[in-house]
DNA sequence: ACGAGTTATTTGAACTCTCAACTTCCATCG
DNA sequence: CGATGGAAGTTGAGAGTTCAAATAACTCGT
């Protein structure tokens, strides 16, 4: 795709605003780091714990949870996820003995998962390794400035794509 | 997860180097907008253009290509997937007309995949959407600074998870 | 108490991805 | 040449994800 940028002309809904050369880099970068690293955790964690890095993440946050359960909705909108992939999950991982469901007495329509001992169990065995991996293949890279600049940087994206607060399913808006 | 990090102590294989709590806020953001984002991008390009990211991706690199076309390999190592994985990919971007394969004469293995005009056709036409949602979603957010800091990070994490060269499937070995 | 309009969650089908074979062909070496 | 090992690409089954639709229960206003 190659446009030139001759003029740096006021919006014009004509010509699309495509992105500067140096952009591109930085977005090409952006693709083949993250997509390199989401294989990389998920292969990890998948042969060793027997679970992809998503589902690892949620007995996380479950494990962190008071009493170690969560609303299915809460869960899904800390791990950004929507609630149907949360369901279906949660299906998985309450076959796989480390979670339950259970019912919320004060709402009839609701749901806790709630981790099990044995999820707690898989977790406490697995997390050396998996940290090992994310240090390894970041922090393990990165200046103390480059992860201060990380940091930042993610903040920034992930709430420019939050529906910042409200409830709904992922209706980023627009 | 709660383990405190007193000791600075020398590399101790019976406990575990925890990620401190900044790393934490830090990996946390990272998986957020990561995980946002691809969603994002995900959902805008399977409404608008019928295919998602990745998709887009492969048909972006044809487009660069010299004469539109690469090799299976090639493009699999271009976007950073398994050959499996194109190769299902592929198999539906040709069902929907936008690639088709061609033999490769110097290899009776080999085999190109070649973007069709449609899938030239569908790629302009669908480019200005797709860079639109990127700078809002990234380069709209950040500065200059943030920007350049971006393409560092994420071009040292990639490389640390590349074979670094080397052309087998994706076994960045360990 | 009734019904309209939400909210919580699930479901199933279609689609995508992974993993482990499998096929075919190339290359090298004796 | 013929064998052996590697490389290119595909395949099918199982697992995960998406999307739209369905179910059930809560909330209000009247």
């Amino acid at each position: 795709m190659e446009y030139m940028n001759t003029a740096p002309t006021s919006p014009d809904p004509g010509e699309p605003r495509w992105l500067t050369d140096e952009e591109q880099r930085v977005w090409r970068a952006y693709i083949d780091a993250t997509t390199l690293l989401e294989d990389h955790l998920d292969r990890q964690l998948q042969r060793d714990a027997g679970m992809p890095h998503v589902y690892y993440g949620l007995l996380v946050k479950l494990a962190e949870a008071p009493e170690r359960r969560l609303r299915m909705t809460e869960l899904a909108m800390s791990a950004k996820i929507t609630r149907s992939r949360l369901s279906h999950a949660v299906a998985r991982l309450e076959k796989s003995g480390w979670v339950r469901r259970a019912d919320c007495p004060s709402d009839k329509r609701g749901q806790f998962a709630v981790l099990t001992d044995e999820g707690m169990e898989v977790l406490s065995r697995h997390a050396p390794g998996h940290v090992e991996a994310v240090r390894q293949a970041v922090f393990g890279r990165l200046t103390p400035e480059q992860q201060k600049s990380l940091g930042e940087i993610m903040r920034i994206v992930a709430e420019g794509l939050q529906p910042s607060e409200a409830g709904a399913d992922l209706p980023w808006l627009r």
